[in-house]
Parts: C-alpha cells; sequence; structure tokens
DNA sequence: CCTGATCTTTGCGCCAGCGCAAACACCGAA
DNA sequence: TTCGGTGTTTGCGCTGGCGCAAAGATCAGG
C-alpha cells in the first residue's frame, strides 16, 4: 500500500467532524501523524475489551460498531460512515473499547496513538470542542434510543432506527436510500427486536408501499409514513 | 439568600467533576461568574426542549434528570449527586434540554451562562478535556443500558440498576446504602419496566435477604447475589 | 394524632413479541 | 451453471411481563 500524498490526507480531514475548523497548515500537521489503512470487508479494527491505543476516523467505506453481552445478545452501536470518528471515547475513559469495529464495505480508515492525538489536542484546543460537540450529539442520540426501546413498541422503534439511517443530518426530505447493505439482522439488533419480528414488519411495509429492498439495499418511498408510525415529535 | 464567599465556593468547586485539576486562582475565577441558588425539593431547573442557556454544576442534594417520550412514557436517564454536572452537553450540541432536570432532595446548584462557560473553556483548556472524559464516561454508561434493555431481561436489568445506584464508581464492597429516596416508579423508568414488576422482584429480593427497604432508602445486604442475578461480566 | 395523598403489594387475564422450525430466495465463488 | 452458505419469510405455540384493579401500607402536612 503506499502512503498517500499528505497534502492530499489533509483536504480530507478538513471534512471530518474531529478536525473541522482547523486551518490547513493544522491539518498537514495532523495528516503527518495520522497511519492510513486501507481495509476489507470483515476485517476488524478492534475488539469489544480490547486495550484503546489508537484514534481512529474513517475516509471512505463503512463500518459497523457493535457491543454483545454476556448472554450472547448484540447490539448495533452505530453505523460509522465518511468523516466520522470512532473508537476515540476509550481513550478519555477507562483506556479499554466498549465495544467492536467490524468493516462492512472496503474502507479507507486514518489513525493516530493516543500520545499524539493528546498533544495534537493541546497544540489545536479547536478540536477538545469538536470532540465535545460528537461525544454530546453520540450521547444525545443514544439517550433517545434507551427511552424509545425501554417505553416504545417494537414497530416504532424499527421506524425510528430507518429514519435514522437514512438520514444522520436529520434532512428529511422525500424517499432515502440507505447506501449500505443492512440485513434484517442488523436491524433488529439496532432496535432490541428479533429478525423474525423485523422481518414481519418490514414486510407489512414493504406491502404497503412505505419501503422497498433490492439487493440488501433498503429505500424509504413513504419517510411521512414511517414519521407517523414512529409517532413523530412535534417539539423541534 | 445571601451569596456564600467566593473563596468558599471556590473549594467546593475543587471537587467537581468539570473543574478538577484546576488551580486554586483559576477556581476562585470560576466561582466568581457563577450563580449559586438553593432549591427546595420538587423546584424544576429546566424542562425537555427548554433553551439550555446554562451549564450546572451540583454543590449539596441530589436531582433526577428524566426524558419523556410522545407517548408518555418517561426514562430516568440518571441521578445527579454532589460534584456532578448537568445540563451541559445541550451548550454544544443544539442549545436544547433534552431531559428535564427536578430536585429531589434538597439542593444547592451553582450555574454559568453559555458565553461565560466558553470564556473559560478558553482560558482554561482543562476544562475540555475534563468535559469530554465526562460526556465519555456517561456515553459509556448508557451504551451498555441500552444493550441491556434491548437484550437482557428485567431481573437483570433491575440488578444492575441497583448496582450502579448504590456504587457509582464501580467500588464492589460489601452491602451498600442508596443514601436519597428511590420508589418503585423510580427503579421501574431507570430499566425500562412497569412499577408492578419491580415491585414483584424487589419483594422477592427482600424476601431472599439481598435487599431490605426502610423509609424509601433501599440497602443492598448482598451484593454479590445481585451481581450473580445480573450476570456480572468477569472481563475487567 | 388525624387525614389525604402517594406508594406498594398482589391477583388475574392477556397479548406483543419471542423462540423454534421449516421452506424458500438470493448471492458469491468456482 | 451449479452449489453452498447466508439471509428471508412465515406458521405456530408459548411466555415474560404488561395492564388493570383493588386493597393495604407509608408518608407529609396540618
Amino acid at each position: 500500500m503506499t502512503t498517500p500524498a499528505p497534502a492530499l490526507i489533509a483536504r480530507q480531514l478538513a471534512d471530518t467532524e474531529l478536525f473541522a475548523g482547523l486551518r490547513p497548515e493544522a491539518l498537514v500537521e495532523v495528516a503527518a501523524g495520522g497511519r492510513v489503512q486501507q481495509l476489507g470487508k470483515g476485517a476488524v479494527l478492534f475488539t469489544q475489551g480490547g486495550p484503546a491505543d489508537r484514534c481512529h476516523a474513517l475516509l471512505e467505506g463503512r463500518i459497523r460498531i457493535a457491543q454483545s453481552g454476556t448472554g450472547g445478545g448484540q447490539l448495533i452501536v452505530r453505523f460509522v460512515g465518511p468523516g466520522q470518528t470512532f473508537g476515540t471515547v476509550a481513550l478519555f475513559t477507562n483506556r479499554r473499547y466498549p465495544a467492536e469495529a467490524v468493516v462492512l464495505t472496503d474502507s479507507v480508515v486514518i489513525s493516530w496513538p493516543h500520545q499524539d492525538i493528546l498533544e495534537l489536542i493541546r497544540r489545536h484546543p479547536q478540536i477538545a470542542l469538536n470532540l465535545v460537540g460528537i461525544v454530546g450529539a453520540r450521547l444525545r442520540e443514544v439517550q433517545e434510543r434507551l427511552r424509545e426501546v425501554a417505553t416504545e413498541r417494537v414497530d416504532r422503534r424499527i421506524a425510528n432506527a430507518l429514519l435514522r439511517l437514512a438520514d444522520p443530518g436529520r434532512a428529511g426530505g422525500e424517499g432515502a436510500v440507505i447506501e449500505f447493505p443492512l440485513t434484517r439482522r442488523d436491524v433488529a439488533e439496532m432496535c432490541g427486536a428479533t429478525l423474525h419480528t423485523v422481518s414481519r414488519v418490514l414486510t407489512a411495509w414493504e406491502k404497503a408501499g412505505y419501503i422497498a429492498t433490492h439487493r440488501r439495499r433498503l429505500t424509504i418511498h413513504r419517510p411521512e409514513a414511517l414519521r407517523r408510525l414512529a409517532g413523530e415529535n412535534l417539539e423541534h
């Protein structure tokens, strides 16, 4: 694997959530310290419980972050897309990854050692502010999901899961495509259901014309129908 | 209400998670900008969906943070104890509180306006690092709870909820007391169950001698029994 | 000490969603 | 194209935990 030109990497880093707002020369400095890896489908970046020694950002591809419990039950924490940071919170808590990261579609990952990222933060405090925003937004979303799983019915949870996947930035236009492979099991593990129940619900929605699946890609044709099913919150 | 001496406040702030590690003169500066409030039981500090304009820290007392959904279902996000920060993440995301804060036992709260806290962070970057650690730890815990609610049985969830309440710092000694009033409904809303189910389970545990309740205070007599029921994870 | 309000316990019926199982569809590799 | 593996659908029975209801216990306030 040839190492790409730092200048090119720096330009990509400008679009990452973690390094947004940094000046170009700072980005070059950040890029210089990063290790770029190309990873094929199925590759494991880190495992649950393993020592957290690096901070990662995804340049291309898609990665699944999942946590498994004692009973074998799995929960998909989130899907990481290009520009997003992952495996970083662990560096600031107990230095152990609380979940595993598996490559879903061929990916390009850049990462920095723990010490380097601390040094970068010291030199560019904006990174720490970005990090607070990133982690804060994630905390907010996970709390919302927790409330849902604790208080709402399965179909609502599934509807919300699909809406979140299709619309990470709360855009909400007409019909959206989830542009990466997604199994029924995946959806089930996102919202605390069995793949059987998910299958039944999705089949019903497919018959109703709300959604469609083709080659493992899911398209939402009637987002407003899903939002209604999800009990769309008016207050925002 | 007489405003307490800044020096006294500064000393208390040294023990808060948000300002840990700051030098004494920085603490005095922080204390000077803070507004101290004494609040009685039942007082509402902020409501869900309201504009987030201040960052709060609890000096004394206990506060309940709860989120309610469209269907009326409530989820207790956490109980805030002395030294803890709350209502802060909202300042770094969409400036709206995602949950409400209600005083459980008479409390003393100190808070700063949004602009001031940003300025304090700029002058003392350590605060941002503390914040990343705080929010990171919370994210980790909420993710763990989400997995539990999604994959584990009720009794396990209840056991885990009690263990977390008794042992915020993962101490794990012999028998612990949860030193603030806690209703069955509270426990239910912490782990996605009904108060009926919680009552049944807790009564059974009380008969088995694992726990005891007296005047709304709960004592854990056999933490190891609860840990066994919770399916205690060996890997740490 | 009394009173109303809140919290708790317990019984009983029910149902949303799970668990198992079997048939089928689809996909990638050779 | 065939073949094996993985994902999907669907039926059927069951049960964990909810929902309702009613009685009892406990608490705060006067």
